[in-house]
DNA sequence: AGGGTGACCTGTCGGC
DNA sequence: TGCCGACAGGTCACCC
């Protein structure tokens, strides 16, 4: 579910009210993809510094450690005072003096992992390999540009990767593409560095008037408050094959990479 | 070494 | 109505 918009618009709905709690109690669910990495005793009595978000996890600085938060596929996170009693798929409850926390997560690819501090072992594990952020200063087009030359693949595998740019997932890179004009084929080291300039800008206006918008809200996705996105209403190609560009009036097309359905236009991008 | 593939898990939807 | 396969917002471990 979760691309970066989602992640960082689930943050922004809750991080100022978790702020300077008391962890009181955590109770767990089904397993998620990591064990969490301490009995969940341990937490308690922690405070709550604050919460970060690096790609699509969010950090939750303790004073002593942190909590990393992924939402996989089908993750969504609440915080509130007076949440409905746990249901068959809410698998984590961080109650917290000023509110509970709970993770939703069907599908459970999620994770919760404490981890000592940000070079801990599982820290670096998770965390290590990720690329620039996106909607922050250090996303540099030169070095976008120089990452794209030196990857020998399609740009939109390249996009989901993470590796060189973070928190772009399948809505926002299909998205990205279209408002660059590129098709989700072409080679990525084969981009001129007019058109890596031209997506390393879509890049940045997709995901920051996404998270604007409150992320896009396909199936269930909801903020911490229960708050639905709206992003999904200006989709130029994601989840539209067989109706009309909205730019030219072609068909978009779908097709498959790496298991993943890609959405272009065939008359607006170009390999 | 980098790039492709399978795996993880549950729910939903379309077709027969 | 029921069953079955395909697919869904992610990404790690493994293979060549």
């Amino acid at each position: 579910m979760p691309e970066l918009p989602e992640v960082e618009v689930t943050r922004q709905s809750f991080a100022h009210r978790i702020a300077r709690s008391r962890i009181v109690s955590v109770t767990l669910g089904k397993p998620l993809r990591w064990p969490l990495g301490c009995p969940p005793s341990d937490l308690v009595g922690r405070t709550v510094l604050g919460v970060r978000r690096r790609g699509k996890y969010l950090l939750f600085d303790l004073d002593r450690g942190l909590l990393l938060v992924h939402l996989g596929m089908s993750g969504s996170l609440s915080f509130a005072n007076d949440l409905p009693p746990a249901g068959v798929h809410d698998h984590f409850e961080l109650l917290t003096t000023t509110g509970m926390l709970r993770l939703h997560d069907p599908r459970r690819f999620g994770a919760v992992v404490f981890a000592p501090g940000e070079q801990a072992p599982m820290a670096k594990k998770l965390l290590g390999r990720l690329g620039m952020e996106p909607l922050a200063g250090e996303f540099d087009p030169l070095l976008f540009a120089r990452g794209l030359k030196a990857r020998r693949a399609c740009i939109k595998q390249v996009l989901l990767a993470g590796e060189l740019v973070v928190g772009v997932g399948n809505i926002y890179a299909s998205e990205a593409l279209f408002q660059a004009g590129i098709r989700p084929t072409a080679q990525a080291s084969g981009l001129s560095r007019a058109r890596a300039d031209r997506l390393h800008g879509a890049v940045r206006d997709v995901l920051g008037r996404a998270v604007e918008r409150g992320g896009s809200t396909l199936r269930d996705f909801s903020n911490a408050d229960g708050a639905a996105g709206h992003y999904q209403l200006e989709a130029m190609v994601y989840g539209r094959d067989g109706q009309a560009c909205r730019v030219c009036g072609s068909t978009i097309k779908s097709i498959r990479q790496g298991q993943r359905s890609s959405f272009f236009c065939h008359t607006c991008q170009r390999n």
